[in-house]
DNA sequence: CATGAATGAGGCTTCATTCAT
DNA sequence: AATGAATGAAGCCTCATTCAT
C-alpha cells in the first residue's frame, strides 16, 4: 500500500534500522503494553524521529506483530533445538515446562503483550501470530500424545486440557513469584508443576504400595523363620 | 483517599450516585477495556455529566480499581456462600474451579481487566484489589490444605502449585474455547480439568500392582498353611 | 456516536459558538477550499482551541457540510422570497439569473466548495447538500416548464439543457469578469445572458420577422402607387 | 525558473525522464487530485525515487504546472487539427463542443485539477496554464466572431457571453451526466447544446422565412422593373 | 451538588523536501 | 545523475481533567 516503503529486501543498512527499531517498541511494549505505548516514544529509544518508524513499519500494530513474531520465531527455534538433545516423553515435557518458564524469566512483558493485547484482537485467528503461536503449542502437545502412544502418559487424558493446565499453570506459578518480587527457580518451578501433574493430586492407591511392602517384608520374615524351624 | 469526596459516608443519595457511576463504569470498562473507555461514556452511562464524575472519584484509575473492588467482593462473597452448600474435599474443590470457570463466562470483561490492567501496574501489590485477589485464591488452598489434612489429597503436594495448575489452567482452557467462539460447558469443563488433575497423567502401574497383590495374597495363604502346619 | 457531543437543543451559548465556528469554518474554507483548510485555523478564527470544535462537529467534513447546507438554506429562502415578488416567465427566470450571478459576487468561496470540493464526494447525492442542491435549481426548471405551458418558451427545449446552459454561463462568465479584477456588473450579465438565450429559446418572432414586413409594406406601397401611376 | 535542472535543454535522456515523471505525475494527480497525490507515488509510479523528481522538478506544485501545460498544449494541438478539417461555422462550432465534451469524459480528472486547484490559486492570472486556457478558449470565440463576419451568426450577440454560455452549459451538462453514473453521449449531448443555442444566436432563416424573402425578392425586381418601365 | 463547556496535551500518521553518499 | 533514508512540521482527532456558574 504505502509505496514509500521500501522493498522488502533493503540494504544492509535498512535491515539494522529496522532492528534497531523492533527493538526499541519491544522495550517499550513489554513495559507499557500496546496502548500506552507511544510511537514517540519508540522513535526516541530508537534514536529517530517519529515519522522514521513508519517507513519501515505501516502502523503501530503491524510495528507490534513485527516484534512479537520475531520473538516466537526465536522461542521456536530454541524449543526446536532444545528438544533435538533431550530423550524420553518425562524429560521432553519437563524440558517445554522449563523453556516456557524462561519465558515468563526473560520475556514477562512479551508474554503479556501476546496473550493480553494480541488475542484480543477479532483477528487475531487469521494473523501470522496466530499460527507461530500454535506451532510453539504444538511441542507440548505432540510430546503429551507420544507419551500417550508410547504407554508413558494415562490414554485417557485430554492432550488439550493437559497442555493448558501446563502452559496456565507456569504462567500463574511464575506470576506469583515473580511479584513476590522473588527470583524463580525455574528447575525447581518445573520439578514442582511436572511432579505435581504427573502423579495426579489424589491421595496415592501407593499408600497400598508401601503396605505391600510391608507385607511383603512380613512374609520374607515368616517364611525365613518358618524355614528355619523346619 | 478521595480528596474531593465531601465525606466518607455520604448521604443515601449520593451512596445511589456512586453505586450508578461504578455501575456505568463497569460495562464501559468490560467492553472496550480501560484505555478505550472514555469518561464521557461512563458519564452518559450514568446519566450524568463528566465533571459530576469527579465528584464521587479522583481520576479514571481510581474508578476502576473501585469498579474491580466491587467486583470482586461480589465474588467473594458467591464463593463463601456457594462453599457452605458443598462437602467434601472434592467436591468443594470442584466447586471453586465451576465458579471460576463461571467468571470467564460471565465476566470475562472484568478478568481481562483484572489481568491487563491492574496486574501491569507497578505498585498493584500495594492495591486493596491484590489483596482481594489474594483472599480469592485463598478458598481454594484452603481447600487443598484441608484435603491433605483428610488424607485425601497426596501429602506430597504443593497447594500453591497445585492453585497454581488449577487457576492457570482454567484460565487457558477458558480462553481457548471461548475464542474459539464455541460456547464453554463449565461443568465438562470443571470434570476434565479436575479429573486430569486428580489422577495425573501418569500411567497406572497399577496392573503391575494388582498381579503384585495377587502373588503376595498366595504367598501369604501358603506361608501362613505353612506356619500353622509346622 | 460521541456521547461528549451535547443534546440537539443547546443552550443559547451553544448555538452562538456554534454559529461562531460555522462562520470561521466558512471563511477559511472558501479561501482555501477543503483540503488546504485546517482544523487549526478554523479554531484560531473562532477563538478557540481545536479541541473544542469537536464537541460542537464530529469531523471537518461535517463541518464542511454544514457550512455549506447553512449558506443553501439561506439562499434557498432568498430565492424563494425573491420570486414572490417577481411576475412573468421572463423576470421570474431573469431573477433566478440575477440572484445566482450575486452568489458569484458574494460567495464565489462556497460556490467553489459546494461544485468543487462537495460534488467530489462518493456519497454526495447521499447527501443533505445534495437535496437542497436539487431545490435551488428546481426554482430554475420550474419557471422554464411554467414559460412552456403558457406558451412564452419554445416547447422543443430541453428544460434540463437549458438550466445547464444558464447555470453554466453564468458560472463562466462570473468568473470571467471576476479573473480581470474587475467588478461584475450583475444586471448587465443578467441581460446578456438572458437575451441571448432568449432569442433561442422564446417562441420565434425575430427582428428580420418585422425587417420582412416592412420590406412588405413598402412593396403594397409602391405596387399600390404603380397601379395607380398606370 | 528551476534553479537546479542543470540545463533548459537537457540530454536526450533527461527529456525522457522528465516525461516519464510528468507522465507519472499525470496519472497520480488525475485519480486523486493535487492535495491527496504524493510525490512518493508519482516517484514510485516513474519508476525512479522521491528525490530524483526534485531533480527534474522544483516542487510538486511546479510538477503539476507541467502536466496541466503539458495536457493544454496537446488538446489546443489537437483542437487545431481537428478545425482544420471541418468546415462551415455551424460545423466547426459543433467541433468545439464535441471536442470539449471529449475532455469531461477522457480526462476529467484533469479538468477538475484545472479547476479545483489552478484556478484557486492567487497567481493564476500570471501563469502559463492561465495564457493556454486563453489560447483553448480562443478557438470558440474565434469561429463565433467568423459566424458574426459570415452572417451566420446575429450580429446583435456578444461573442464572449455566447463562448461562456457553450462552456459553461458544457461543463454543466457534462457535470450532470456524468455524476448521474451514465455514460455521455457527447454527440447527443453536443447536439443539444448547440441546438438550443443555435436557435437564439444564428441569424434566423426559417424555411418559411427563406420562401417568404425569395418571393418578395421577386416582387421587388417586379416592382422595380415596373417602376423604371412607368 | 451538579453542570458542561473548555482546555491542552498528547496520540497516530503523512509527506514534501533535503542531503550525504 | 541518481539514490533513498531521514527529517520535521503539520494534520486530524481524542480525552482526562478543570472550573466558573
Amino acid at each position: 500500500m504505502s509505496s514509500r516503503r521500501t522493498a522488502k529486501q533493503g540494504s544492509n543498512r535498512q535491515v539494522l534500522r529496522e532492528r534497531e527499531i523492533i527493538n526499541a517498541a519491544r522495550l517499550v511494549f513489554e513495559s507499557t503494553g500496546f496502548d500506552s505505548a507511544s510511537m514517540a516514544d519508540i522513535a526516541a529509544r530508537a534514536g529517530i524521529v517519529e515519522g522514521t518508524v513508519y517507513l519501515y513499519f505501516d502502523s503501530k500494530k503491524e510495528l507490534m506483530h513485527r516484534v512479537v513474531a520475531e520473538w516466537y520465531e526465536g522461542l521456536i527455534a530454541s524449543v526446536s533445538n532444545g528438544l533435538a538433545r533431550v530423550s524420553g516423553v518425562r524429560g521432553r515435557i519437563r524440558f517445554c515446562i522449563l523453556r516456557h518458564l524462561r519465558v515468563y524469566v526473560e520475556d514477562t512483558g512479551l508474554a503479556n503483550l501476546m496473550i493480553r493485547e494480541l488475542r484480543r484482537d477479532k483477528k487475531f485467528y487469521e494473523t501470522e501470530i496466530y499460527s507461530l503461536n500454535k506451532r510453539y503449542a504444538a511441542f507440548m502437545t505432540a510430546e503429551i500424545l507420544e507419551g500417550i502412544k508410547q504407554g508413558e502418559l494415562n490414554s485417557d487424558i485430554a492432550p488439550d486440557v493437559v497442555r493448558d493446565l501446563i502452559f496456565g499453570g507456569i504462567e500463574h506459578y511464575a506470576y506469583r513469584i515473580l511479584s513476590g518480587r522473588g527470583g524463580l527457580d525455574i528447575d525447581l518451578a518445573a520439578d514442582r508443576i511436572l511432579g505435581t501433574l504427573w502423579a495426579g493430586i489424589a491421595a496415592p492407591k501407593n499408600t497400598s504400595q508401601i503396605a505391600l511392602e510391608d507385607r511383603i517384608a512380613r512374609l520374607e520374615r515368616m517364611t525365613l523363620a518358618n524355614s528355619e524351624k523346619s
